[in-house]
DNA sequence: GGTCATTTGTTCGTATGTATA
DNA sequence: GTATACATACGAACAAATGAC
């Protein structure tokens, strides 16, 4: 029935399993894991490794638990729960001073790299703040937002930028939400972001750094005059 | 309004306390732990409890057990392990891109925070370069150059830019050792960094960014040249 | 080379608490 | 309130690997 001791044990290799379908995307965070009978016979293996594997992965913040509920995916990947934990750790002023270094980069490699299909996705994101701000909804506004910044990291074609980026701004996002829905002085029309657009357009690599530079500076300034409030 | 009873586990509270002793330097890289027997007397617990949180630190990276011979620490923190992994899945190019936008942010931080005793830090690591470069060892000139980058960086004063950057450096270091002994071309003297100390001194922001990127060019410029031999 | 104590690895059983139906 | 299923924690016994004598 069972195989004699390989170089992983039984367990690591259902944590790598799992783990590979989670961030695969085969299963989604919010999806609810099958039950564990079914999962035992997936695996092949007795329920006590089953659990086991579980636990790890649950530790881990790839999974969560709950009594007669079952378990649910959490996170897509152990590399953000650990970002995450460290961005916990932080200050919002810290966090943001990493993200401005990754996002300054990444408009610099955009201007250099970018394709058709990135211009396109981050022109469709914009039209979409565009749309959020003539209907004065701040949260949709904030979430197109995201994409457009998204797009652009994504059309630096660096998966490591990439991913460093969205793990740090993810658990940055409630307290920007928060900040950016107090602030009585909110002007739509200075945080959509053409002229950063146009700059990666049309591959001017200074103005999309110095635009980066400037944006995040005014960013700064509204978090230090709303915490001093 | 559901009730969080989100009282830790016996394992969690046992894992917090080891994780803690280990990032507190209690328990250093290469150490053996205590035997089973005497943690669980010390953490006043059972076996299958302590067995358990151990495992757990074991898959997040931290611990290391080999039977009949004991447990001992192979890493510092889950979050070093956490990027360490991520470096390895990524180019040395995508990473170096990643070092320059943490490196350029440090740059231009240090040169507005920085205080006497970070300067004299810097001082010192530069003196060490100096040193090297007059005996002629690659090796120890690259670890004096690590320790005046790392200087920078803390004199930044942003925690957790100095966390990831000490965790993106050292699995990418064995490379760069490698480049640089490769390299016939090798001269000491363009690689002390005396004008972004000096710069970072006379606290010109313009002057270190300026100077962080081009050295950076010029680092990406030699491991395309080498890479391409 | 072999024996033995030590240490981790594995599996079982039991008691108690807790969430769901 | 009761019953059921699940989670948690403990204890014990045995297997397997290691290192010292």
């Amino acid at each position: 029935m069972l195989k004699k001791t390989e170089r992983l044990s039984l367990v690591e290799q259902v944590v790598i399993q799992i783990e590979h379908l989670i961030e695969s995307g085969h299963w989604q965070i919010g999806d609810q894991l099958p039950a564990e009978m079914q999962l035992m016979k997936e695996f092949d293996v007795s329920r006590n490794t089953l659990r086991e594997a579980i636990r790890a992965l649950v530790h881990a913040g790839l999974l969560e638990t709950k009594q007669g509920s079952g378990t649910v995916v959490k996170s897509s990947s152990a590399f953000g729960v650990a970002l995450h934990r460290q961005v916990e750790k932080s200050s919002i002023m810290e966090t943001l001073e990493v993200r401005l270094a990754l996002e300054r980069e990444a408009a610099q490699l955009a201007a250099i790299r970018r394709n058709d299909l990135d211009l396109e996705a981050m022109t469709e994101s914009i039209q979409l703040c565009k749309l959020a701000s003539e209907k004065g909804d701040v949260q949709e506004f904030l979430q197109a937002d995201i994409i457009f910044h998204k797009a652009m990291v994504k059309a630096s074609h660096n998966k490591m930028l990439e991913r460093l980026y969205e793990h740090i701004t993810e658990p940055l996002q409630s307290s920007i939400e928060e900040i950016m829905v107090a602030d009585a002085y909110f002007n739509y029309s200075e945080e959509i972001h053409y002229e950063l657009l146009e700059a990666i357009k049309k591959q001017d690599v200074q103005a999309a750094i110095s635009y980066v530079n400037t944006y995040i500076n005014d960013f700064r300034k509204k978090i230090k005059r709303i915490q001093e409030d």
